[in-house]
DNA sequence: CTTGACTCTGGACCTTGCTCCAGGAGATAG
DNA sequence: CTATCTCCTGGAGCAAGGTCCAGAGTCAAG
């Protein structure tokens, strides 16, 4: 069976030797054996782990997050790994609300620009100026962590 | 006119003290005025500003991107605006689309799992086990920044 | 006036997520 | 056998975004 060196698995997995070593020490990503030298060896299943660790970070997971669901691979119950998936599900739908808030936001001041002029007839610049900014992002979740943690 | 110390602003902000002081060496919030003292005096439209540097963080923006969004404010040409608007917006779209990706390779694997019986029988499982990953974001940008930056 | 709450400055320290040495040893081609 | 890679470990350094602290001055109430 084909195996990697780690400046293998790193190039194919789109990152550098150090990362693969920094995911290692944080618990992430371990090597399938290691040589008598100590040399590190994967296989192609480290390799889709690896690139399942770059693409759930792009999309907003830190390493804590990601080790978590990685985590629920280990997991025998079921129903548990079930409602994790589920409350990252959640989630990701609440970033998704937040940014669609933003966008349609951004999108009406856009259109009510028209894109010269005054400046005082431009909505994006007095949205920014001071009140208005709520338009933006309308008063929507309660203030979560506010003060001490 | 109503004024602020800098606690009631970090209060009704929902930050610290030091965030406050913090955003203002970063250039990203300054106070309305200074006593002779030198104690900090801040209005609404600092409070304002306050809670908009916050909500725009919530989204993912760094204080980097903030400090360029509230630039805008202090620009005369209105099209530059505009056009900065307009490339937020995009960024916000991309974000959406991507987070959406997920969203649905999630949502796909919660409705397959049982949530009972054997692991084996659990997809959440298996597509976290090895192949199959890539149910959880399909290739679809070509990955950028990969080796040196 | 005294007390207790608030604020000031400057700088150290923390967490994340890498990234880069240094010094030394294993692997591989010619 | 000898270059020339590649890899090893351990630890330092970096940028972002805060957070905390010391020592000292200020404000407001009683």
């Amino acid at each position: 069976m084909e195996t990697l060196g780690i400046g293998a698995l790193a190039k194919r997995g789109g990152v550098r030797i150090d990362t693969v070593r920094y995911y290692e020490r944080s618990g992430l990503l371990a090597p399938k054996t290691r040589l008598q030298s100590g040399y590190r060896r994967y296989s192609e299943a480290e390799l889709a782990r690896l690139r399942f660790i770059r693409r759930a970070q792009a999309l907003g997971f830190s390493l804590k997050e990601i080790r978590e669901l990685l985590a629920l691979s280990k997991g025998r119950d079921v129903a548990r790994v079930k409602r994790a998936a589920q409350s990252k599900l959640a989630d990701v739908e609440q970033r998704i609300a937040a940014l669609e808030r933003m966008r349609s936001g951004l999108a009406a001041l856009i259109a009510a620009c028209p894109g010269h002029g005054e400046p005082s007839d431009c909505p994006i610049l007095r949205a920014l100026g001071a009140e208005g900014l709520e338009i933006l992002d309308p008063p929507a979740a309660p203030a979560s962590r506010s003060a001490r943690p």
